[in-house]
DNA sequence: AAGTGGTCTAGACCACCGC
DNA sequence: CGGTGGTCTAGACCACTTA
């Protein structure tokens, strides 16, 4: 790997072999090359060779066995891109055109509600941005995000009709990194349900949310309701992000 | 450390940091000690230490600021035993008494539904357990759990009223690892409604789930039905498990 | 300039697996 | 036994931040 290029040398590498699997290169259930091997073909310390495989093996790609080797578990086609994705992604994925009406936004002081969601203080600044979203140019649900007005003092003059996520990256390279949610199921208000076009009342996923920025620092707050017969959410858990150590995860019992 | 202990020793820093942080002996937002301090300090490598550090930060308890330092960002009481928990742990941690009663269990071929699912053969022998999920002996939900005979073949004898996945770890080393969920939200079947004690059609929480083992394999299929006024899920969203270089993350715009 | 986290090396020993 | 992944070391240079 030429070292001119400033990105890691690991991260090509997982680009490299995500690539790779992803094209069927090798089968389900495939031996993958040792890493002893790839670290000799690549000329690349273990340690940098097994930070590249990690990330697969995080995403269900690979999947490693003591004493035996690793091998691919993959591709699953849209696992590897399973979570944390902002709704247009979500839609786009699944050939759907995702679409947004501004319904409302304006700045107001964090409410105590708002605020121990975000960890920070109620009455610091927020932007409040409520929108109807759309699938192929029908409503199937309403967001209402609140956003640290300090992170985005222009937001308001922004084109919110696309992904709000990727106007915070581009213009205030806010990058969501991790989220929290909580899911339930419910009965559609009746304001919610006049703007969905469905009967008030009848099922619907209520979703509340707080997103981290890339600095581990929660920035957006939202409030979701989405209609029960048009909304369907994907998420892939893990337990625990971290490694986990083979001798230990008997014992300890953990799930975290 | 002590190098008798054949639990790594990246492991035991992690939990020592992890209670010592939810202990409260840094505030939110306190300057965690320097990696190159903490290195002196244990005796052990920076990479060991980073290694360490690496679940803090991914479990949000810690964030990183190149340049600048590692910050406590938590505890967030809740935050770090978010994801990939069973009903009864998830239940024991909102301080209500899980229960289960089982409805059915017997063996049957795989269905082609279930075998896409796992990503085997249909046909494949599969155990089916449905279970009534209780909370302090109120009825929140029906699971439907179909899991790979070869995996478990014992289990048509096992008491099924608390864990499964207690179940399976203590007796089948089966220890969930990572999960793909489908929720969405729709009306109460009738027969699940009389089971629920709820009205037919009320609002539900549907949800579809794979289960994968330590070693990266699916191992169960689930199909869930929970009461939308009783049940309420957490999820833990990450935007991709490994690491993200710096320097990348904003030029290759991935959220995966 | 000094300190921080981010990446990387070239080894090493271990536990486990299959032969 | 040799090969595999799991862990660990003792350094190194880099980019970035603060002063």
């Amino acid at each position: 790997m030429e070292r001119q290029d400033p990105t890691p040398i690991y991260f090509r590498l997982e680009q490299e072999f995500r690539r790779r699997i992803e094209a069927g290169e090798w089968k389900l259930g495939d031996l993958f090359p040792a890493e002893r091997e790839l670290v000799e073909r690549y000329g690349v310390s273990r340690m940098t060779l097994r930070q590249a495989l990690s990330g697969l093996v995080a995403d269900g790609l690979l999947r490693r066995e003591r004493g035996k080797g690793t091998f691919v578990s993959g591709p699953k086609i849209h696992k590897e891109l399973s979570s944390l994705l902002s709704f247009t992604e979500d839609m786009t994925r699944r050939g759907k055109r995702a679409g947004a009406r501004l319904l409302d936004i304006h700045m107001e002081a964090m409410s105590p509600h708002v605020a121990s969601g975000l960890g920070t203080d109620a009455g610091t600044p927020v932007v409040v941005v409520e929108r109807l979203r759309l699938a192929d140019d029908e409503p199937v649900g309403i967001e209402k995000s609140h956003l640290v007005f300090e992170s985005c003092h222009q937001l308001l003059e922004e084109d919110l009709t696309g992904s709000l996520y990727g106007v915070l990256r581009e213009h205030y390279r806010l990058v969501p990194i991790r989220a929290e949610e909580r899911i339930e199921a419910g009965p559609c208000s009746r304001a919610a349900s006049d703007r969905l076009g469905v009967r008030s009342g009848s099922p619907a996923l209520l979703i509340t949310r707080v997103t981290y920025a890339s600095d581990n620092r929660p920035f957006e707050f939202v409030q979701s309701v989405y209609r029960g017969d048009r909304y369907v959410f994907h998420v892939d858990l893990a337990a625990g992000t971290g490694y986990v150590p083979q001798s230990q995860s008997l014992i300890s019992g953990t799930t975290r």
